[in-house]
DNA sequence: CCTTTAATTCGCCACTCAACGAATTATAGG
DNA sequence: CCTATAATTCGTTGAGTGGCGAATTAAAGG
């Protein structure tokens, strides 16, 4: 019952079901989640470990960058989870925002992105 | 997006995890869902009228009582995540016991049940 | 029609949670 | 080393949520 109230509890918010189909389709680092959802790092942060905690979302760190991506491995719960809401929300309008936001994010290095937020 | 986020709300509560379970094996009337969680009537309703909004659970009307079933035509989306949350949660501690207490509580008529209720 | 009563609605309270900025941690590059 | 900086952690705040009891609604049965 546990693993199951907190895997419902992370997809619970708008928020963390657009950073789930952000890392499912491009597997970002946190700046350009950052930079798609609007959000404070800290705020972005904090849902990313909630996902994590779930054992919806897994991360590897490559240099500065830690990039999130789906988990490996994932137990039945979590992967049919995972089927349930990538497939629920790819035709979304806020998802299809997201998925044009990121592409101009991710054609450019995360270097030069960090560059323009910090000239903000 | 709204959909999908009114869904994993509504299943975010272990108390409308175990409601789901109970309308999902028996069909129960208001007054059994009561007693077999333990919690005031006004919660339990409350609770139902959550998964209803979110279309998880239905409701008919036979004399002074009300059941709950699972929709009849779920949408895709829903009938998903009916069939995740039961599978995920048929070998439950927690659904166990819940099991066991449901079946005393169904093996007299809710009239029956309703004169105990009354009588505490 | 009037009482009883199963269920819902309403108002309230304690608690949780999403958001932020500030402080901290850890890595790249001089 | 030392600075700069990507990300996390911490502390705070306002909004949302689960629980209850009281009031209300609707149906059964004198």
């Amino acid at each position: 019952m546990r693993d199951v109230v907190t895997i419902t509890k992370a997809l619970a918010d708008e928020t963390r079901l657009r950073i789930v189909m952000l890392v499912a389709e491009r597997g970002p680092c946190v700046c350009q989640i950052v930079e798609v959802l609007g959000h404070a790092p800290s705020t972005v942060s904090k849902h990313l470990s909630i996902l994590k905690a779930a054992g919806l979302v897994d991360s590897y760190k490559r240099g500065r960058w830690i990039y999130y991506h789906l988990p490996r491995s994932p137990s039945p719960m979590v992967r049919r989870a995972l089927a349930w809401v990538t497939e629920s929300l790819a035709a979304s309008d806020v998802i299809d925002q997201d998925r044009m936001k990121v592409t101009g994010v991710c054609a450019v290095e995360p270097e030069e992105l960090a560059r323009a937020q910090r000239r903000r």
